[in-house]
DNA sequence: AGTTTTTCTGCAACCGATCTCAGCAACCGA
DNA sequence: TCGGTTGCTGAGATCGGTTGCAGAAAAACT
């Protein structure tokens, strides 16, 4: 009934489990006719090989943990997404840890990777993230962190530039003719988040401008629910905004929509990560690209290398602007 | 340096491995004393029972695949969220399986978590799932459907009452005046979008009503495009409309929004699913709200039941009007 | 005190693979 | 023909646990 053991394909096929064995992880240890031999024979058994076992004995398994916050948030959705492909591609099984930001949870998911013999993990945080926290949870620096950290030797990364990004976003609101655009940043846990509005800051200063933060101090739904209010009490209001992640600049968009002001009618709004949904929401959002699926391959091999001994690496990645309907020249 | 086994555990307590593996998956049978010399050696030396070993003695783990097609889509991420929750509460741990869709995928996901002795699974499909193509894959009855099915007797299934569901959408829209209600189903791959369809066409023509049912054959960011273009070229334009599903919504009201028409300004939009998302879309969505956290519980309870020879079982639970910002009276 | 019952612990086989080592046959050159 | 490689396969220990069985110690009963 169930899928037979090695020892039965081995008496099936008359040979020696070791050989069977060597027919799949060593095929060219084994003589070719006892080799089709015996994949026939396992093939007609419907014969798998158990990876529990496997990894029991090689102390390797194909599992990678994805560790994230919270899977509800579209980005790390996408992320998950274009992991999963990444990891599939090389022959892993990408196993996603939603932790709800607790660091108990992850904690406990290292812990249980770890425990699964995972050759490595990948991290996608909320709020810093402190690979020395980490190595203890024995992982090392067979660790990749999607985002930027402190010490570089840590922990592998793979970001997109954020200062070429909200560069992105700016030059082309002065190329809509905005002179006065302000900035909210979401919930500024991340080094990436903390990069943008430094970048936003430095940028605008640089354009003789005088950066207008809004408060985004609210979380989940309530984001973007402050910044709006605080926009529209604005004596001089800005023409524009850029939000520090598209699920912002929904929450913004939203909350502005309630006190009567209209994207891109009123004002024109530009995201950061450029996710699918921004297609489909009202209006489609203008945003800054992450190429996402390019970082989840690239997480994975930087993973995969660290892993193998090799050196812990920062890749940075150029972003680009999605242009779509939440922005307009200004009146 | 890393955790240590079960032998150098027994051998720091001085007792045989047995003893120390009965200390930990059955206490009883230990005696007090030596149970929390065991017990306390073992922490002192940040003992972990290996979940690999253990699943493979005693062929069953704690890990609950929950295949999705898509977690891209806030609907199964919100219930990947709840089943992340629901088996945590009963010491499972979810594996999240991505199939995009493809029934190989499928396939390959419920093979290797059977493989890796998953006590039961629970999918929540796209398009129509047959609990019979599955049983061979190992898990018979052990499978718990997010979905109605066709035959009864395969596998549990817990949904929300799409009659009900409908009733409420509609009779809110007939209490804000609205008398000319057209449907968007979106992809109706699951019989529980034919379900909702077809509760739309009874309750409409009960009503004297006759239904207008908006197309919405496309894909992805596509679905609500048609819909919404089918919708401004009607001669006798409804003023709601109700959605299969809040992401047919947004889709909708995004397109509309394109061609210049408001929402609820010029039509009402109700969608279904309840989605957290929807409160920081623009409008806020009113939505018949599914129990997704409740679902969750009651999966993994009927997964377990199942699991444990039980009967196969059918819940259906009652959904709730959501009342958001999307619905306005008739003028 | 002697016997029976209960409680506890150790022994050893087992789950399904991998991998080192040793043995055997075929092949090589001299 | 012989010693030395080379190629292939089998034996058996091992990974880290679980569990039926047996026996010793403790408790309960005559």
């Amino acid at each position: 009934m169930s899928t037979p053991s090695i020892d039965e394909v081995a008496a099936a096929a008359g040979v020696h489990r070791s050989t069977v064995s060597r027919a799949f992880s060593r095929p060219e240890a084994v003589k070719r006719e006892t080799l089709d031999h015996v994949r026939q024979v396992a093939a007609s058994m419907g014969y798998r090989m158990s990876p529990l076992a496997q990894a029991l004995r090689t102390k390797v398994s194909t599992l990678v943990p994805l560790v994230v916050p919270d899977i509800t948030n579209p980005y790390f959705a996408e992320l998950a997404k274009a992991m999963t492909a990444a990891a599939g591609e090389r022959g892993y099984q990408l196993v996603l840890c939603v932790t709800e930001n607790d660091a108990d949870a992850t904690a406990r998911y290292l812990d249980a990777m770890q425990a699964m013999y995972a050759p490595f993990a990948v991290i996608a945080p909320y709020a810093r993230v402190f690979p020395a926290e980490f190595e203890s949870r024995g992982f090392g620096k067979r660790l990749v962190v999607i985002d930027r950290v402190e010490s570089g030797d840590q922990a592998s990364t793979v970001t997109v530039d954020s200062a070429t990004g909200i560069a992105l976003a700016l030059d082309h609101l002065f190329e809509l003719g905005h002179t006065s655009i302000a900035y909210v940043s979401g919930i500024a846990g991340t080094h990436t988040a903390a990069d943008r509005r430094q970048a936003y800051r430095t940028l605008a200063e640089k354009h003789g401008m005088t950066p207008i933060e809004l408060d985004s101090s609210g979380i989940g739904v309530d984001a973007g629910e402050r910044a709006a209010e605080e926009l529209v009490s604005l004596r001089e209001r800005p023409t524009a905004v850029v939000a520090g992640n598209d699920l912002v600049a929904f929450g913004l968009i939203s909350s502005l929509g309630s006190r009567g002001m209209s994207v891109p009618g009123d004002v024109s709004v530009v995201g950061f990560d450029g996710l699918a949904l921004g297609a489909r929401s009202n209006p489609p959002l203008t945003s800054v690209q992450q190429p996402i699926a390019e970082m989840g391959r690239i997480a994975i091999r930087l993973a995969e290398q660290a892993a193998n001994g090799g050196p812990v690496e920062h890749v940075v990645l150029q972003p680009q602007l999605l242009v779509r309907s939440s922005t307009r020249p200004v009146r």
